[in-house]
This record gives structure tokens, sequence and C-alpha cells, in this order.
DNA sequence: GTCAATTACGTTCTCCGTAAGGATG
DNA sequence: CATCCTTACGGAGAACGTAATTGAC
């Protein structure tokens, strides 16, 4: 038996009615069509429903007890199409994102709060995470995707480099190289530096580059941009960091200066588990994430 | 947009074993029809249910929120199915009848044990009423059909007469009367009467007949056979019984004569809604029930 | 006699299967 | 190059509509 859609409003309008030509008329079938759609969809299910002469139509007590029924699966099945069509036109739905803090700070919230224009009717979530972190929750699906830098085991996912950027010296207005326009590697020879963890992404590209420039290293590690900001504005060293943290360090009691280095770059990475297709919703954010990310960030001035 | 058993299995086919070809086998289709069902499918729907290349398939994001559903539906379109026959085969389902006490104390047990025996899965519910409100219990719908004498406002019912039965004169085995073979009614005349209630259907067909006799009648008027028996054996009075209600009075101080009034007779009705037609479990108990009031009753002896 | 459901019948259209086409690993 | 999904196409059967038939009031 195969029960389905049209059979039951069928059925239903003509439970209702109990008038062939009429419930033929609603469902835009000729009444003799309509009449044999009742004939075999009682015959399909072996009982007959209507108790009928050519003069009275009425439900047989085994119609009436399908009657709930037909009526209850025509709900769930519109209920579940227009469930599906909701989350097909971003009207429902939910996106969960990873990403590191520098692109949590700045470029996810306007890439959300674009979309949530748009799209009201969809929950937004974001996790922000150290690179670690971020390929942890995609793997454990918990994420639809994550922006977020290399990281360990990265060849489990499917990834997709969205940019990659320079790299800044940041450090007090008192030091040396606090004027310059530019300083390259070497210039910061004899420079005491502060870091970020060891698991943070920038830290992971600043490392090499300190090891071969010999410069001074602190033993301090923080998780936190503000904090490495607090540090370096109170005297306790430098730092390098990639263009997309400069929000933290637009501040007074800082200086930021360019780094000539244009082989040290940080990528950028969408990361998605392998085999996995983007959600309408997720895709549609990570199309306009894309763009924020795509014209630079505006810079804020860091008056000196 | 049609959504059918057929269509939902499919789908639910390809998400688990996500292979077109096995999926269609499973599905008794060529792989060609198959794939074709699965793109109306998404047609329909608006939105791509799978993700795939000649080489691999797999759920979409709406694909799998859709998945959860059509499991769903179909589960519930199979029970609604399977429950419906399951009523029309007698696998399950209720009746209830109505009856009096006199048809309710033997006729229709006996046939409650010889349907339940045939279908254990229907429940059998019974009320034994006397005439007025085995009416009004059709007429609440709380029965599926009555077995009662005729009542008032009978005309808005759908009846049929299933048998008329004939009377007998209960007495004392001490009254002047209780040797007779036969008595007619002019032989009444005189005796003392005790009754049924006014509204058992006993009493209303005893009435025309025992005030054309000129019978004594007594004020008692009482609602159960056993009482009516009670009250005789002791030498209060005499009644007029028909004849299914004689199993009450085979009692060692009780005479029973049939009365010879071919035209007195008590007609037993199906009663019904008007325009209501049975259900399959109700028309089965009713077909057996028909049997055993078609055939005389067994007899249990008088003891005189 | 009229209204309404069913049946008859020719037509349309959906759906299926065979076979060719094309993409992917 | 083998696998496997898609497209092409012709045919079978389901479903529809018009029209005639039957049945109830």
């Amino acid at each position: 038996m195969n029960l389905s859609h049209r059979v039951l409003k069928a059925f239903v309008e003509l439970a209702e009615c109990r008038h062939f030509t009429r419930a033929a008329e609603r469902c835009h079938l000729s009444q003799s069509a309509f009449s044999q759609l009742i004939q075999r969809l009682e015959q399909d299910a072996g009982v007959p429903m209507f108790v009928r002469n050519t003069r009275n139509v009425s439900l047989s007590a085994e119609g009436a007890l399908f009657l709930e029924r037909a009526r209850r699966l025509i709900a769930d099945m519109e209920m579940s199409v227009a469930d599906l069509r909701d989350h097909a036109t971003l009207r429902k739905g939910r996106v969960a994102v990873a990403a590191l803090p520098s692109l949590a700070a700045d470029v996810v919230p306007r890439a959300f709060a674009r979309f949530h224009g748009k799209h009201p009717g969809v929950t937004l979530e974001i996790f922000d995470r150290l690179s670690d972190a971020c390929l942890e929750l995609v793997r454990q699906e918990r994420v639809d995707f994550a922006l977020t830098a290399p990281g360990p085991r990265l060849a489990e996912f499917q990834c997709r480099l969205l940019r990659s950027e320079p790299f800044f010296l940041v450090c007090s207005p008192a030091h040396p190289l606090a004027r310059r326009r530019r300083v390259t590697l070497r210039e910061l020879a004899g420079c005491e530096f502060v870091h970020m963890a060891r698991n943070s992404s920038v830290r992971q590209h600043v490392d090499p580059l300190t090891a071969g420039a010999g410069v001074l290293e602190s033993s301090i590690e923080i998780e936190q941009l503000a904090t490495l900001a607090g540090l370096i504005a109170n005297g306790l060293g430098v730092s390098l960091v990639p263009e997309l943290t400069l929000f933290q360090f637009a501040r007074r009691d800082l200086a930021v200066i360019p780094l000539d280095a244009p082989t040290l770059r940080r990528p950028l990475l969408l990361v998605q588990r392998k085999g996995a297709v983007l959600s309408a919703a997720a895709a549609e954010l990570l199309a306009i994430t894309e763009e924020f990310l795509a014209r630079p960030m505006p810079r804020r001035k860091a008056v000196s």
C-alpha cells in the first residue's frame, strides 16, 4: 500500500463534506477521477472507508477511525516539508562556528550581524578558541566549520586557504624601534619578547622566526591578546602579531610597525570535516564572512 | 508537493546505504528509475537531499534533518494502515452493546463467548438496561447497537425486528391456575398481579393486556426479574413474562404456563442510530447474536 | 424526474526499464 | 579503466476527463 499526501487529503476532504462532487472540486479533480481515487484507497486498505449510496455519503466505523490518523499524517507531512524548506531558505536553522580569537573579535561578529539582519530565524553560535580547540570542535561536529590557522593533524580535515596576513611588531612607544615605518627581522635581534601561549597560532608562526633572529625570549606565556598588549605597554617586551589582531593594539600606549618579511604570513583557513557539506545557512554565513575577510579591515588609527 | 510512502522509503533507503544501485535494488527498482525518483523528490522539496558525485553519496545537512522526519512519517503511516486493517479484520477493536436484562443474561453472554473465542483482540462491552435506557445509550453513541424492545421516540432510530416472543404466566405452584397446560387472557380475570416497573418493556406489553382482562393490580413495581420471581413465589401475585425471561422463573417454587394469546408477543428489535453503519466487529457480533436468538433457547426444565 | 455516485472508455501523463553518456578515483 | 550516477528514449500502466449508466429520493 502506498499512502500519499494527495490521497490522504482527498480522503479527509470527502470525510468532511461527505459529498463526492464538492470534495472533488476542492481537490481540483473531476468527480469521476475523485471517485476512482477513493475506490483505490479503499481497495488498497482493504476496508470500505465510506458508506454511500447515490444520495448519501458517510464514514464507516473504520473510516472514522482512520480519519484522525489521516489528519495527523497530513499535518506531519506538511510540517516536515515546511520545516525542510524553512531550513533550505534560511528561515530556520542553526550555524555554529569556531574561530580564532582574532577573528571572533571582529570579522565574525560583523558577518553575524549582516547574516542575522538577512536571516533572523537562524540561530548563530560562535566558539572563540585557539587553533587546536577550533579543530577539536570541528572533529566533534560541534561546529559547522572553523576559521583558524593550521594546527596538528590538519590532514584529517578538508581545508581551504581564505587569506594570509602579514605580521606587525608591537612595542612600547618608548622602544628604540617605535618610530620606524618598517622593521626587518634582523633589527629585532636583542629585543626581549613576550609571547602568546605555545598552542596559539600566532606563537607557532612567530617561533621559527624569532629563533632565527636570536631574540631574547621572556618566559611569560599568555592566552589573551589583551594581556599581551598590557605587558608590552608596560615595557615588558615586544611581540610580533598578525594583522587581524591589531585592533587589540590600537592604543595610545603602544606602537605598531609593519614587519618587512614578505615570506612570513599567517594563513587563515576554512576547516571542515572531510566529506562534509555545509548547510545552506552555513554556506551563506561563510560567504558573508569571506567578504569581510577579503576587504582589508578598517584600520583604527593607532595614536602614537 | 506530494509525499508518498514509496518515496519516503526510497529516501530513507538511500540515506542508509548511500549507494544508488544498492538502494534501488532494495526498493525493487532499476537504478535509473530510482535516480529519477530521488531527483523528483529533491525537485519537489526544492532542496538537494544528497551530495553526490559518481563515486560518493552522502546526505546534505538538510537531508539529514529530513531523515528523522521521514523515518517517523513512514512509521506513522505503516502504523495507521496496520491499525486500520487490524480493526477491519477483527484483530482489534471495541464493540459495545446495550441489551434488555433478559437478553443480557443469556443470549448476549453466549454470543460474547463465541465472538471472543474467534476474535480475542476485540474488547466487548455490555450495558444491561431497561428499554428506555438502551435507547438512550444508542442516542448517545455509547453503544454500537441495542437489543431491546420498542420504546419512546423509536422513530428517530433505525430498527429491525429480530424476533417476537410469546408470554407466559408465572404463578405460585399453589395458585389455582398452576396445574393448567395453557391459560387464556380471560382466565386471568380476578388474579392479583405484580408488575415490572412501568418503563420495562415487559410491563408495557402486559399493561394493555391486563387492562382488558380486568385483573387486579398490585401497586408494587420492580426493576429486577429476580425480585418479581421472589414476590410470586411467596404468593404475592402472578405475572406475565416473555419467553426469554423464563430462566429467572425456572424454580421449584414457581409454575410457568404458556399464555394462549397468539397476537400478544413481545418484539425484540435491533436498534441503531439512523444512518449509522456497524463496524466490522459489531456486524460480526450481531450476526452471532442473531444465531443464538434464532434457535430456541435451550429450555431448562421448570421443576413444578 | 432530478441529483449524485458509479462505470465505460479514450486520452494523457507519469513512471519504469534499457541503453548510452559522463564524471570520478 | 572501472565504477556508478545521470540522461535519453521508448513503452506500459496509472490516472484523468467526458460521457453514459445506475440508483435513490
